[in-house]
DNA sequence: TTGAAAGCGCTAACAT
DNA sequence: ATGTTAGCGCTTTCAA
């Protein structure tokens, strides 16, 4: 329509310092008139460049796991990528299909929210292939050479049994997530640095494990209830767990911060408006997801990453589920 | 390195059938040793399908929203689709931004999420095009020929209010969402109607608009507050409003439902965890994500849609934040 | 500043 | 049951 060749309409899209401005405009405005709009597709395979990225999470619906993903797609988004959500209920067969589209060139990389890690790396060893970009956001796999961000775990335990220390809470009940997480495993390495360091002990009845989800909590705060020698605090690794403690102390007309202390952990939206507010560590979901975005994408381009680990700060808010009993 | 053409790989992976067992073995032997995978991009811009769906949603933060977007993906997932996430905050150049990406074949169709409609349609039916396969859910862009799923939002505000008047509330006061929002508007009408027929009128001092979320449902609550004729209950247009609602009370030392009653919409996790366990409309959220899903591909798949209404059960939850004061 | 042309990796129609 | 081949719509190198 514009006589122009095809080289050139693809530059006035994509270069338009290559083209000159006269041209560009008289291009522009056929591709309006005719509803023309580039092919993404075609650029992805020319240029092998999806504009993806994959993003392997257990549950959108968990109220961490949604900021996380909130600031992936922030980033991604700003930097002109889209994307994938792979949302796979914990299945490890479903976060292997997903990271398979890094593979299939359905996305240019990958970041991880999960602890095992979906690819058998010997067989891609075996076979000379090099992984797909990829990092790892608040949980580790354990491998080398895979960039993780997260807050430090352990010392956020730390800081959240100190808080319960100094209020004179002399038995501290503890309901953890999955112990396959590393994140729940390194706070409860903190959980035990800091009673050990107090001069106490870690009774194991009074640690439960559970999920990270409500349910879990009520649960896990049942089963502490039952035992003979009641903590006076607990510590949940989650704050839909202490949602879920809270509900379950309620029904068994127990008062928070009044016969019991709860700590929750993550700081979601939520935590500000339960009752009583919950204190808790605060996490940095948005930005975790924001950096793993732009880690990765850094990685795309080209740049090998030179810090493997990296850690965003945490910070214990103190509301009004937790109190002296000194 | 089996011998076998170009062509009999693609069956191999694609058409299983129209290969012997003994080749299809073989390839997928050699496919294995040499870590090949098909590319899906050049698949993709072969078959013009990307395999891709894009859901245009104001916040995955959202309870409500994080809940249908699982709904998508799972059923997306189960028919070989997957989806790109648009987190638009509310904005409307990004929702535009997201669905351009169904133009330039990123996407083979839209979930909108949106009451706003993405494509200049004057624009495109001068260009003679149409439009991307499309469907909205939870609100309506009021286009013709977009089908659309959500409950009976107006009925469900009637059964709300309804509800509220069976208990003997007589003064109601409202908090709605955005009322830009259709889902908003019909909720609305309800509440209008179920008042009119019980002899009552709606008293706009006590219809509060702001927007879905919790700190939105603390500003209202204040304001229903500072009202001489305070109303003995108070309806929400969404759980995370009333979660909001129920921490304002609470600070201002009344309690719920001792002093008022409230009602939330939504039927979010949550909902069954607050203080007071929330009576609310249960919205089937993940179902409703999940048939949005299910009509997309069927309209990518060449079906023509037949019916453009959708109308998904809804349910009246009665919890512990309602009570008959009569 | 613009154009010609090769080729990205696949699918599908057609031939064998 | 398998092979040959055109071509999807771009990007990019090279030439004009």
């Amino acid at each position: 329509m514009t006589g122009v060749s095809i080289a050139t309409v693809s530059h006035a899209f994509r270069n338009p310092g290559r083209v000159s401005d006269l041209t560009r405009e008289k291009v522009l405005k056929a591709a309006a008139r005719l509803g023309y709009s580039p092919n993404h597709l075609a650029a992805s395979l020319r240029t092998a460049r999806s504009g993806n990225i994959v993003t392997i999470i257990p549950d959108v619906t968990d109220s961490y796991n949604s900021r996380i993903i909130k600031g992936i797609e922030r980033a991604a988004h700003s930097r002109g990528y889209s994307v994938l959500l792979g949302n796979t209920q914990g299945s490890a067969e479903r976060e292997k299909e997903y990271a398979a589209m890094a593979r299939s060139r359905q996305a240019d990389g990958i970041i991880l929210m999960s602890h095992r890690f979906p690819f058998d790396i010997d067989a891609s060893a075996a076979a000379g292939e090099e992984l797909p970009p990829i990092v790892n956001g608040s949980e580790f796999t354990g491998h080398e050479g895979i960039p993780s961000v997260s807050i430090d775990d352990r010392q956020a335990a730390i800081d959240a049994v100190s808080h319960l220390l100094n209020l004179g809470h002399r038995s501290i009940g503890v309901i953890t997530g999955d112990m396959e997480s590393t994140s729940s495993q390194q706070r409860l390495d903190g959980v035990r640095i800091a009673l050990r360091e107090a001069g106490l002990e870690t009774h194991d009845r009074n640690v439960i494990h559970g999920d990270y989800a409500m349910r879990d909590g009520e649960r896990a705060t049942r089963k502490i209830l039952a035992n003979k020698e009641k903590p006076t605090a607990i510590f949940c690794f989650s704050d839909e767990i202490a949602i879920g403690c809270l509900h379950a102390l309620r029904s068994f007309g127990l008062n928070v911060p009044g016969n019991l202390s709860v700590v929750g952990f993550d700081d979601v939206p939520f935590a500000r408006y339960c009752a009583p507010p919950l204190t808790t560590i605060a996490q940095p979901a948005e930005d975790i997801g924001a950096t793993c975005a732009n880690i990765l994408l850094d990685m795309i381009d080209g740049k090998k990453p030179t810090l493997f680990r990296h850690i965003l700060p945490h910070k214990l808010v103190v509301r009004e589920s937790t109190r002296s009993i000194a």
